[in-house]
DNA sequence: TTATTAAAAGACAAAAAGGTCTTTTGGTAA
DNA sequence: TTACCAAAAGACCTTTTTGTCTTTTAATAA
């Protein structure tokens, strides 16, 4: 579905959104272990985030990641392009540039209601929104906890 | 939403069954021009196709790539785990290795119904119905012919 | 049986994705 | 103001994906 980057990223935000609503701001090694993630590969996706402005963090003693409690939500589709580009579910699964209802490549029929679906959830879902669903352990992040 | 390889071999071989159907055997540098792929590499893909078993060709003057008649149609759900391995539409979009409905990720809920049309779409469809799909010019496999 | 044609095989290489590690910078607390 | 802590920066590395090219093998037709 989403490339390793993107994966991670995902998981440490609603991580760090979790720790955030309960008075916690992880640093790069507890969300890494956690979301079950390479260390310093979180941490460079970490810094990436705090540099596109998804993300805040505090050096020091006490330091580590966290939301600025004045952003609004971010859509999870904010983060897959701002990683993975604008390509991700806007393409022609046959690879065609130009595939519409006027010009469909054989799977466009089936294929297009998927992708709005796909469109759909990943417009509606926002970091934020994931969390809370954990935060009211009505969902998973790692293999381990409940 | 496929990789390349798949890609191509997708639509090389819809448009091998094509030419297939008007009695004709496309070679390598035919397949590569039409479907827009390079050349090269189309040809090693379709070597690794023959290999596997899924496509036929002969060897000199009026050589080319052909599927057997007595063979059944090709879903594309075996190509794909084929080229890619099984990994493809069977993950959680979280990552997690066990996820499912007693134990779901935050995505889970909205992605299962998602993942299962996707299934449905390339399990239903073959090679053969999206290469009939373009011979009856409903469909289209490039830019440029419809 | 030779010339020609076209696929098969496999070495090679560039680019992208994924990942590691060291050094530097900026905070915090004693 | 010193010691310590943790993120920032960036060099470096590995693997996978994507792609190129040359040589060999097999089939056909004249």
């Amino acid at each position: 579905m989403f490339n390793k980057e993107t994966e991670y990223a995902l998981r440490g935000l609603v991580y760090i959104k979790l720790q955030n609503l309960k008075e916690r701001r992880p640093g790069t090694l507890e969300v890494a272990k956690e979301i079950e993630a390479p260390p310093f590969f979180t941490a460079k996706i970490l810094q990436r985030l705090v540099r596109s402005g998804f993300l805040r963090s505090l050096k020091g003693k006490g330091g580590g990641f966290f939301f600025d409690p004045g952003k609004p939500d971010l859509p999870i589709i904010n983060l897959i392009s701002a990683i993975e580009g604008d390509r991700s579910f806007s393409g022609c699964s046959f690879g065609l540039k130009q595939c519409d209802s006027d010009n469909p490549c054989p799977l466009h029929e089936k294929y297009a209601p998927i992708k709005e679906a796909l469109n759909k959830l990943i417009t509606e879902e926002s970091v934020q929104s994931l969390a809370e669903k954990v935060y009211k352990k009505e969902f998973s992040l790692n293999e381990f906890l409940k």
